[in-house]
DNA sequence: CGTGCCTAGTTGTCTAGACAACTGGGGTCT
DNA sequence: AGACCCCAGTTGTCTAGACAACTAGGCACG
């Protein structure tokens, strides 16, 4: 607490080098797990900031899940484990970078369909929109993962077709090309058996436990962007989830 | 908008009373995704409030999902769906009742005893830590959903064994007993195949797909209270998952 | 001993402003 | 037509305060 000097010409908000101050602290343990932090009064003085903007920084961190406020108490560290692997929005490739594996791609098709209903149905598609179907199968360290079959709107993308490399990251590619990000998806799992074509492309024995993944991926504006139907192996996949509680915007009334 | 007569006297925060009368709009079709929502500015000068408490209530509503702001541009409804049936952290009783089915439970198994190595690792427990260990089958209108064993540290809970009646839910009695409410929970699924006892007790061929669920739930001070490994029937049960992007704590460094 | 009161400390809410940074449109100049 | 500037509107950040609501501990009183 002590050392930070803000910088109060930087492009950087104050809030946030308070946030990445305390953060760091809570990191390398100086502050442990059920300690708690500085209150917004004593860095609001120690820092000469207004008292705002330190329960932002609070805030933020109480945000991010690593600390909590109690009315009338104070603002503690939480025990959760931060650099838990938690399963985000991420493409395939991104995924397995994030557990060090090498993903690459083994491309079966790639093409411009007419969807079935349940894909235009995610994606809200008029009934003649065509869509980029690209099925490939999924590999990480040479070992066949799933078989993923994505599709996106073609109206969209209209030219995806001859810019994308099927090797590369499909998120990348709309992120840079057409600066589409997506920011939430909504998925369903079944657990199933492998059939003799997923098998033979997993190689894995037929019958084998496979999950089977529906997802529909989001931009911020909420506009559906890519309709997933994906077959994993059982048994070199697992899924690991962060299931929270469904912050409220913030007020709890009070019944008490 | 206009309709909204703000209640100064009531308890209910002001923030909170617009983040309401907007939510309402935005539900019955009044806003649609994609068009803006009212400025920070506008609520301010037609509710009388300051800018900060407009600002408050379009924060929450983008913390919720429902919104999204834009510098220089706005704050737009999003087009996500609020009724989807997102999984949170929750007991077997509650996810079915939220699905409207009538769950039950059989019990095969309450007792005390010492916890084997990985849950003794997942709750933090000293060498000497019993555990209360509750097996149970889960039902949902009669048909076996999966086998669940759950194992909650005897230490934070002395007297559950006596207290504890193992048709309710184990989240409302530590809630309402023991005020201890579960916030979040890490999750671990893998797909498997049912094992003669599971197919027995869960009425289904043996080698039938299965969830294995191997969940770790934490109080918010992030203390974890409940270490749980479940067995799901593949066929009856969907997992359905909402992926986010994790909220950073509000700052995008800019390398634009 | 226990009950109740008071007080210091803390977070929650709210005000009324200020400037910065960005967007998008319109107008002007080249 | 294209490049540039300016301006109004919007969100992001920040200030300096205020009062309310709650917690926990100390203290006096019965």
């Amino acid at each position: 607490m002590d050392s930070l000097n803000l910088d109060r010409q930087s492009v950087v908000p104050l809030y946030y080098q308070i946030q990445q101050h305390l953060l760091g602290h809570i990191r390398s343990g100086g502050f442990k797990p059920g300690t708690p932090l500085p209150s917004e009064e004593v860095i609001s003085k120690r820092l000469r900031v207004s008292r705002m903007t330190a329960r932002q920084a609070l805030k933020s961190l109480c945000s991010l899940g690593v600390a909590y406020s109690q009315r009338g108490k104070g603002t503690f560290v939480s025990a959760v484990k931060l650099e838990k692997n938690i399963r985000q929005v991420l493409s395939f490739s991104e995924e397995m970078e994030a557990c060090g594996s090498r993903p690459h791609s083994e491309l079966i098709a790639l093409e411009a369909v007419l969807p079935g209903e349940d894909v235009a149905d995610a994606l809200c598609l008029q009934p003649a929109d065509k869509v980029i179907r690209l099925r490939r199968v999924r590999i990480a360290d040479s070992l066949p993962m799933g078989v993923e079959c994505s599709c996106v709107p073609l109206r969209l993308f209209p030219d995806l077709l001859e810019k994308f490399d099927p090797r590369a990251s499909l998120y990348r590619t709309l992120s840079e090309v057409y600066s589409v990000h997506i920011v939430h998806a909504d998925e369903v799992v079944e657990a199933g058996l492998a059939n003799s074509e997923e098998a033979r492309l997993l190689r894995v024995a037929k019958g084998s436990p496979v999950f089977l993944f529906t997802r529909t991926a989001y931009a911020e504006s909420g506009q559906a962007i890519e309709y997933v139907k994906s077959t994993f192996r059982g048994d070199r996949y697992k899924i690991k989830n962060r299931l929270g509680r469904q912050s409220n915007g913030g007020w709890v009334g009070g019944s008490a």
